[in-house]
DNA sequence: CCGGTTTGCTAAACCGGTTTTGTCAGCCCA
DNA sequence: TGGGCTGACAAAACCGGTTTAGCAAACCGG
């Protein structure tokens, strides 16, 4: 075994072959320009000394790196917990792996997404969960990158995929509100920065769904009931602990995904409650592991997967230069009820809306 | 707006500030050895010309591309539905931000995981359930590129991390023995090519551990009790409903991930049985929704996370060179009982494990 | 047998950076 | 006053490939 073992290079093969480097090139990659036994003798050396293009190389000649980023304004550690961006990253993976492209994740490079941007090496990237105001947007958009935004605010200039938030949020409060509810928790989801997610994101079309549902209804959502906390099992049971410790007693809460939706149930099981019994929650998402929960989760469905899927299709029509107008995408959620809803307790029903229940 | 947007490069803003490339450089990497006037005015001009050094020419002359790479010989789309992968990346996630890495993933290129592994452009890879007798490990060690080997069969010459699968399996085989089970299910996990998967994988280990714990209380496991399928919650409804249909009437099914049981329990309750009441369902991996699925899941604990993060730290200590013995690392796993696991009901009790009953 | 085309290959330029080496002016000190 | 240093920058080589331009020999039709 050789001790330092430096790569062999294409000079290397070239010299060994005693034939340029041009020709080595052209063995490996337009074959018919060469003679048939020299392009085999060439194959047969460069395989004897383990030849490798090296990638590199071949990205900085190419212009291209056969590869899309999939950029998320939070850590992977924190994104990759959550079960929504399994389905979500399946999607994705599907199509960029059906045409050839590996898949690439950006997050904060030490706390910096733009550091993290310009250290990337793909050909387009979607981004989930980027408000448009982000100034990262736009280092992306004056490098030239093609990208397409998934779940955040689409002002316009880029293409996006979203799902219909405000509707699948109305949906929710709507069927709590029928079974009677009016004492109402909201767990929201934490933005990437800790305050002020802009005022488009995903968390505010589903507030907005949530609470004009519920104001229609003659329901008001005090501030003191929202909580905000990571999209996760725990982010979720801690949220409701807050809100529990705080003196809350809602017969209802309402979350913004699955993942918290699961934390507040196992908390609220956790204080000796019931589900649907005392407290009904429903969550958001549908996650595949939804219907298997404890007790099978109420939520609102969105096509996670096909969103991941669309995005990157999006992102391919854009890459491939049909430079029209942006296009922006709306898919349709739908509720989905299950077993962790149900009707009021009957002792709770006439409580008003804001003063909780003491027991 | 320009119409092409040619790249601005590092010669663009050398030439627009009448210095040369090398200053340009040192503006940017080493600006101590510049006056610090001409540094700051480069800088500046390249800001206004929005200069972003190239990561890929970088990448070339700095001989590392910063990231690291996960390599399984599975369709991302299909691994990443399954919440255990969720969990590993998490760990990986987290060592590899926290030093600095990025993450691509490699899959399979159109089949080819070898093809795949030669156009990625990273420093060091994780492979996970890759058995060592895939030929690619020999590729990937002839390019010198560090790896370590996760949930593989570990002959010994690379770096590996690996959990205690069998000591893991016998905990499970011997809980439903207690409970007084002896009719046995086995479900699984189908490996990446179709038809063996050698004699070391993570499949094997845990199926010898079942196997030999089952004999020893003199239980066979006939063939026709076992099951292979994906390892997600369709791929072990299918495999249920395939031994179910042909006639196995288990009162015990022992599942090698959480999504296959999981994917069980459903089939399980669509033929309108109870879990654990007719059936008991033991999975494998004990992921972060085990706790609080219906019923709550008796599993084998092993810890996924941990394994991403030791993956990483031993990659890490690999690619800086500390060229030693390459270590082998192996993690616990122990039982973890909740709710999906009983004792055998009365009338069933009697049957021998070779008849399947018949209700 | 001659001009034009094709075949098979090479030299050199290029991709966009970094790094090594070199140059030149100013300064210090004997 | 001149030799050695140092500071500030430039020129050129280099990383490992691909691609363009070109050249010599073989071929080819008339």
């Amino acid at each position: 075994m050789e001790q330092v073992a430096r790569r062999v290079t294409i000079a290397d093969v070239a010299q060994r072959a005693g034939v340029s480097k041009t020709a080595v090139s052209f063995a490996f990659n337009k074959p018919d320009r060469l003679n048939v036994a020299t392009a085999s003798r060439i194959l047969g050396i460069a395989n004897e000394l383990g030849y490798r293009p090296d990638p590199v190389a071949r990205m900085l000649t190419q212009r291209r790196t056969g590869s899309i980023g999939i950029l998320t304004p939070q850590d992977l550690s924190v994104i990759f917990t959550n079960p929504f961006f399994g389905s979500f990253s399946a999607g994705i993976a599907a199509v960029s792996e059906e045409h050839g492209y590996g898949l690439h994740f950006i997050s904060p490079l030490h706390g910096s997404l733009s550091r993290a941007i310009h250290r990337a090496t793909v050909d387009g990237v979607v981004a989930i969960g980027l408000t448009d105001d982000h100034p990262e947007i736009d280092e992306i958009r004056r490098a030239g990158l093609p990208m397409v935004l998934v779940d955040s605010a689409t002002t316009g200039t880029l293409a996006s995929v979203d799902i219909d938030d405000e509707g699948g949020a109305r949906l929710a409060a709507a069927h709590v509100l029928e079974l009677g509810h009016r004492t109402i928790m909201v767990l929201a989801i934490d933005g990437p920065r800790a305050a002020g997610i802009g005022e488009h994101g995903v968390v505010q079309r589903r507030m907005r769904g949530y609470r004009e549902t519920l104001a229609e209804a003659g329901v008001e959502l005090p501030e003191a009931s929202i909580a905000v906390g990571p999209a996760s099992i725990d982010g979720g049971s801690e949220a409701f602990d807050r809100l529990w410790d705080a003196g809350q007693r809602p017969t209802a809460v309402l979350a913004m995904s699955d993942a918290m939706a699961i934390g507040a149930i196992r908390a609220i099981h956790r204080k000796g409650r019931s589900v649907p019994g005392e407290i009904s929650v429903v969550g958001f998402d549908d996650v595949d592991l939804a219907a298997s929960t404890d007790p099978p989760l109420t939520t609102v469905h969105q096509p996670v997967r096909g969103k991941g899927e669309a995005a990157v299709r999006l992102l391919l029509s854009v890459m491939e230069g049909g430079q029209t107008e942006p296009v922006h995408r709306r898919l349709e959620t739908r509720l989905v009820i299950r077993s962790s809803t149900g009707p009021v307790a009957a002792g709770i029903r006439e409580v008003p809306a804001d003063r909780p229940t003491s027991a």
